[in-house]
DNA sequence: GCCAACGTTGGC
DNA sequence: GCCAACGTTGGC
């Protein structure tokens, strides 16, 4: 799941422990919102338009898919007049925090790391701001993850 | 800040 | 239903 960390980031809900994953316009990233999340499901955390951009951490699905109720705000920046409470248009998500990484995995090395050829996000013109993710390369971007900068390198005091 | 890629809108 | 115009996303 992507965002920019000016608009909210990894420590953001490191902070906030919970939050809902208000605001997505786009039928795609919805749907997968509405149908194909399931409480406890792993999320990459991706912050966009960032230096470097990439993931920063992990969620996990909190809460399934329910009505975005900012879409019914009159005023609100997420309003959306067709969305109504009986036939609702938009829906989100809650995400609780699981895990910062030391260092953000740039988008860049997930391009350049064996077995991640084929995510989406690693793909050109991928806008999506909620994509799928298998478990395969899930695995692969959570121990990119945990490896520290100097990995492999011993440092002073062990 | 640029611009390619993409999604949406709306005229016809 | 086509497709040009437009707006947005997001890497660089």
């Amino acid at each position: 799941m992507k965002c920019e960390p000016s608009a909210y980031s990894i420590d953001d809900l490191a902070r906030d422990g919970n939050t809902c994953w208000e605001g997505v316009r786009n039928y795609q990233a919805r749907n997968i919102m509405r149908d194909d999340m399931r409480v406890g499901d792993g999320v990459l955390f991706y912050a966009s338009n960032a230096e470097p951009a990439g993931v920063t951490g992990l969620a996990a699905i909190a809460k399934t898919g329910y009505p975005d109720h900012f879409a019914w705000k009159k005023g609100h920046k997420y309003f959306d007049a067709r969305s109504t409470k009986t036939a609702p248009v938009w829906y989100m998500v809650d995400l609780a925090f699981v895990e910062r990484f030391a260092d953000t995995v740039p988008l860049a090395t997930l391009k350049a790391t064996r077995g991640l050829e084929k995510m989406v996000v690693t793909q050109k013109g991928s806008r999506l701001s909620v994509q799928p993710v298998t478990k395969a390369e899930y695995d692969v971007v959570v121990r990119l993850g945990r490896k520290t900068a100097h990995a492999g390198v011993s440092r002073p005091g062990g």
